[in-house]
DNA sequence: CAGTGAGCGAGCTTCCGCTTGACTT
C-alpha cells in the first residue's frame, strides 16, 4: 500500500524517532515498509543532579547525562541509528521537542548527513509523508532557548531549597512554578479569613395576572436590596394592600457560543466539575483512552483541530442532528506562552459516539466528544424577557427575567459548568403572555438577609486554571506540581464541615409583617485546597526574599527573553546570566541573615494553672504549649485538623489538652481516647482502634468503647487465614485480599490462588521469585 | 502504624518538562 516513491531500494532503511511510544505504532503503520519508527520516551537527557549541573565560571556550561531509566532506550536507539541510512528526528514541533531532537543527535553520535528534522501537526498519513518530503536541521535558537528554561529552573529551584533545609526543615523545596502555586493558596485563605461577611436584605414577591383563576406565577425581585431590617418591614408594609400593574416588558435576543474544544486544562477543569474526577484519575484515564487509540494526544496547550477532524464533526452533526445545527469554527488559542505543538484533545474519530471501555474511560470520553462536537456546532438563540412590575405605594420596581431557549444549537449536547457552585436563584422558565398595564396580583413578598459570599477556596482543577492565565507551568507539569506542593506539606487537599448561621426573614401574612430567625449552613468545603503551617511559613519567607521570582509575572517575563532566544535575537547564557547575579547575591545574604524563621506566637494564659499558652512548628508539626520552655511540667498537644497558627484561638488550643482522657476500664484494663496522626482513636490493652468520624473521642462512651474493641478483637482474629510459624510466615487477609508476611515483608499471591490451600513450599517459591512490595 | 517535642552530627534532600511503567497491604 505504500507509495511506490518510499519503496526500500529508494530509501534503504530509516528509523523515525518520535516522543511516545503510541504515535510510533500510529506513524509506523502509515509509513510502511523501509520505516522504522520508535519512542525517545520523552526527554533523554537531563542535568547532571550532582552539585548544580551547570559550570557557573564556565558561561553556564549544562553537564548533561543520560537519566539511569533511559540508559536502554538510548543503547538500543543507538544500535539501530547505526544500522539506519537515515534518522529522521520527529519530536515535537516546540521547544522541548527541539531539545529532545538535539539531545539524540549528541547522544546516538548522528552526523549531519544522515540526520533529518521533520515535524508534523496531525497525525494523518498526508501529514507525514508531507512532512518527510519538507525536511529541516535542528533549530539551535529554539534548543538554545530550552536550555535557558532548564538552567533557570535548575538554578532557582537547587539555590533556593537548600536554604528552606537550613532555615526551616530538610527535604522542603522551591522552584518557579511551584512556589507561585503555593503563594496563589497562602493568599487565598488570608482573603478569606480576613473576609467580613455583608448582609442585604433582599425582597422578593410572586405575582399572578388573574388573582387565583390560573396557577402561572411570576417571580420577581425588589431593584434594591436594604441593609437595615427596619427599611425592608417599611417596605413590605408599604405593599400591604397595593394594587400592582406591569409597568414595561422588555424582549432581547442574544446568542451563545460553544466552548471551545479541550485542552489539559479545561479537561482537568470540566472533568472535576461535571465527574468529579481529581487531575491525576483525569489523566490517568485520559492516557489509557490515548493508548487505546480512542483520542488524541492528552497532554496540550491548543485548541486546534485538524481539517480532518472539523470535516467529521460537520459530517456526523449533520448526520445526527440535522444541516442547521453543523457550524464549521476554527478556534484560536490565547493562552500565553502556549507552544501548541498538539492538537486540541478530541476523539480520534467523531463518529464513534461510544467506546468499549472501563466505565471511567467511558464517562471521560463522552465529555471529550461532547465538547468537540459542540465547538463546531450552531450558536444557541436565547430569548431574554424582562418585565418589571411597579405600584404607587413605593417608588421601587420588582423585576423578573425569563430566559428562553429559541433555537437550542450546541446547547443540544454540552453545557459547560461554572466554577462557583452558587445556584441559581427562582427564574422563571417560561413567562405567561402580559401586557404593560395590566394588573398583577400580590401573592406573597417577603425579605430575606442574603450574606455576601466569600473568596472562593482554589480546587485542584481551579488552581490549574489560575495557573495557566498566569503562564505560569505545562500541562505535562500541572499535576505534578499540585501533588509536589501536596507532599511537601504545605497545602491539604480536604474537606470541611460548614458552620451554622442565623439570618432573618420577613413575611407578608394577611396583611402584617411577620418576622422569625431561621439557621443556614454556609461555608462547607469538599476536595479544596487548604494551606498548612509549614507551607504559610514557607510562602512567606520566600515573598519577603525573593519576591521576584513568585512575582505572578515573573515566568510571562523570562518567556519573553525565551522567545527572543529562539528569534537569534539573545544569546541565552547572557540572559541567565543577567538574571543569576543578582539572584545568587540574594541567596548568600539570606543565608548569612540568621532570622528566626519559627518565632512561637503567644496566645494567652490558661485560666485552670495561670501559664502561659503558646503555638509554634516543632519537629513533628505544629503544637501548642502550656508553660514556657523552662517549666519542667509544660505540656504539648499537635494543632488538630484545619487549626493554623495563624488562627487560631486561646480557646481551641486549650480544648486540644482535653485529650487523651480516660473513657473507663474493660476486664480491668483501661480504656483511653486521643486524637492521633490517623484521626480521632481509643487505646486498649496496648492496641489502637480507629473510631472514625462518627464518635468524638471527647464524648464516646464506655458501651461504645467496648462493642468497637469487641468487633476490632473479631476481626483481628480473622485475619490469620495461615501460619507457619518455624519460618516466621503467615498469611494474612489485608485490604486488598490475601498476602504473605515474612518479618516485616510483604509478598503477593498470584490471583486464581487459594490462600488456603498454601503449602510451605509454594509459599517460600512465592517469597523468593515474587515481586516484594515497597516497605 | 499513632501517645513524641533535646540529642553525636555522616550524607542526603531539591528544580521543570518530556514520556511511560511498576506498583499498591
Amino acid at each position: 500500500m505504500q507509495p511506490s516513491r518510499f519503496n526500500v531500494e529508494d530509501m534503504g532503511e530509516n528509523l523515525v524517532i518520535v516522543e511516545s511510544p503510541a504515535k510510533a505504532k500510529t506513524i509506523e503503520k502509515f509509513l510502511g515498509n523501509g520505516y522504522q519508527v520508535k519512542s525517545s520516551f520523552g526527554h533523554i537527557r537531563d542535568l547532571s543532579k550532582k552539585n548544580l549541573g551547570i559550570d557557573i565560571e564556565k558561561g553556564f556550561l549544562p553537564d548533561y547525562l543520560v537519566s539511569e531509566d533511559k540508559k536502554k532506550v538510548v543503547s538500543e536507539l543507538k544500535s539501530l541509528a547505526k544500522k539506519a541510512d537515515i534518522v529522521w528526528l520527529a519530536s515535537d514541533e516546540d521547544r522541548e521537542g527541539e531539545a529532545i531532537a538535539w539531545h539524540l543527535k549528541e547522544t546516538l553520535g548522528l552526523d549531519d548527513k544522515k540526520t533529518k528534522r521533520i515535524v508534523f501537526h496531525e497525525i494523518t498519513k498526508d501529514a507525514i509523508l508531507n512532512a518527510i518530503e519538507n525536511p529541516r536541521c535542528v533549530d539551535m535558537n529554539l534548543v538554545m532557548a530550552q536550555q535557558a528554561r532548564r538552567v533557570l529552573d535548575r538554578l532557582v529551584g537547587f539555590e533556593l531549597s537548600p536554604i528552606l533545609w537550613k532555615k526551616v526543615k530538610p527535604k522542603l523545596s522551591a522552584g518557579r512554578v511551584q512556589s507561585v502555586a503555593l503563594r496563589l493558596i497562602v493568599e487565598r485563605e488570608r482573603d478569606i479569613q480576613s473576609f467580613a461577611a455583608k448582609s442585604l436584605f433582599r425582597i422578593e414577591g410572586v405575582f399572578n395576572p388573574d388573582g387565583a383563576k390560573t396557577s402561572v406565577k411570576v417571580a420577581a425581585e425588589l431593584d434594591e436590596k436594604f441593609e437595615k431590617e427596619e427599611k425592608a418591614r417599611e417596605i413590605l408594609e408599604q405593599c400591604s394592600g397595593a394594587r400592582f400593574k406591569i409597568v414595561s416588558i422588555e424582549e432581547k435576543e442574544s446568542k451563545r457560543t460553544p466552548p471551545p474544544p479541550f485542552t489539559t486544562s479545561t479537561l482537568q477543569q470540566e472533568a472535576a466539575r461535571k465527574l468529579g474526577f481529581s487531575l491525576s484519575q483525569t489523566m490517568r484515564t485520559a492516557q489509557n483512552l490515548y493508548e487505546s487509540g480512542f483520542i488524541t494526544y492528552m497532554r496540550t496547550d491548543s485548541v486546534n483541530l485538524s481539517t480532518l477532524a472539523i470535516g467529521a464533526a460537520k459530517k456526523t452533526i449533520t448526520e445526527l442532528y440535522g444541516k442547521e445545527y453543523s457550524k464549521t469554527r476554527q478556534y484560536a488559542t490565547k493562552t500565553k506562552g502556549a507552544q501548541e505543538a498538539h492538537e486540541a484533545i478530541r476523539p480520534t474519530y467523531l463518529s464513534n459516539q461510544e467506546i468499549e471501555a472501563g466505565a471511567q474511560e467511558k464517562k471521560l470520553y463522552a465529555l471529550i466528544w461532547k465538547r468537540t462536537m459542540a465547538s463546531q456546532m450552531a450558536d444557541a438563540t436565547i430569548q431574554k424577557t424582562e418585565i418589571s412590575i411597579g405600584t404607587a405605594a413605593i417608588k421601587n420596581l420588582f423585576l423578573a427575567t425569563a430566559d428562553r431557549v429559541k433555537f437550542d444549537g450546541f446547547l443540544k449536547i454540552y453545557i459547560e459548568s461554572k466554577d462557583d457552585d452558587s445556584t441559581d436563584e427562582e427564574t422563571n422558565m417560561l413567562l405567561p403572555v402580559l401586557a404593560v398595564n395590566q394588573e398583577m396580583h400580590m401573592q406573597t413578598l417577603k425579605a430575606t438577609e442574603k450574606f455576601s459570599q466569600k473568596p472562593p477556596r482554589y480546587s485542584e482543577a481551579s488552581l490549574v486554571k489560575k495557573l495557566e492565565e498566569l503562564g505560569i507551568g505545562r500541562p505535562s507539569t500541572y499535576a505534578p506540581t499540585i501533588s509536589t506542593i501536596i507532599t511537601r506539606g504545605y497545602i491539604v487537599k480536604d474537606n470541611r464541615a460548614g458552620q451554622e448561621r442565623q439570618f432573618r426573614e420577613l413575611r407578608l401574612d394577611k396583611g402584617a409583617v411577620v418576622s422569625k430567625t431561621l439557621t443556614e449552613t454556609w461555608g462547607a468545603e469538599k476536595n479544596k485546597l487548604f494551606p498548612e503551617d509549614i507551607g504559610i511559613l514557607v510562602n512567606d519567607f520566600i515573598v519577603e526574599n525573593f519576591g521576584s521570582i513568585v512575582d505572578y509575572g515573573f515566568t510571562a517575563k523570562v518567556e519573553e527573553d525565551f522567545d527572543r532566544i529562539a528569534e537569534g535575537e539573545l544569546v541565552w547564557n547572557d540572559v541567565i546570566a543577567e538574571f543569576y547575579k543578582p539572584f545568587h547575591k540574594k541567596v548568600e545574604e539570606t543565608l548569612l541573615i540568621s532570622r528566626p524563621t519559627n518565632a512561637e506566637k503567644v496566645l494567652g494564659t490558661d485560666p485552670k494553672s495561670g501559664k502561659t499558652v503558646s503555638v509554634r512548628i516543632g519537629r513533628f508539626g505544629p503544637l501548642a504549649q502550656i508553660g514556657d520552655s523552662e517549666d519542667p511540667e509544660k505540656k504539648f498537644m499537635s494543632l488538630g485538623k484545619g487549626q493554623l497558627i495563624e488562627t487560631i484561638t486561646l480557646d481551641e488550643a486549650l480544648k486540644l489538652f482535653d485529650l487523651p482522657r480516660s473513657v473507663g476500664s474493660y476486664k480491668e484494663k483501661e480504656i483511653i481516647a486521643a486524637i492521633g496522626r490517623f484521626g480521632p482513636y481509643i487505646k486498649y490493652n496496648g492496641g489502637f482502634i480507629s473510631i472514625g468520624k462518627d464518635n468524638d473521642p471527647r464524648t464516646i462512651d464506655l458501651d461504645t468503647s467496648i462493642r468497637l474493641i469487641e468487633s476490632h478483637a473479631k476481626k483481628e482474629s480473622e485475619k490469620l487465614i495461615k501460619g507457619f510459624p518455624d519460618e516466621g510466615i503467615e498469611i494474612l487477609n489485608g485490604r486488598f485480599g490475601a498476602y504473605i508476611k515474612k518479618g516485616k515483608e510483604n509478598f503477593k499471591i498470584p490471583k486464581g490462588t487459594d490462600p488456603k490451600e498454601l503449602d510451605l513450599e509454594t509459599t517460600l517459591k512465592l517469597i523468593e521469585n515474587g515481586g516484594k512490595s515497597k516497605k
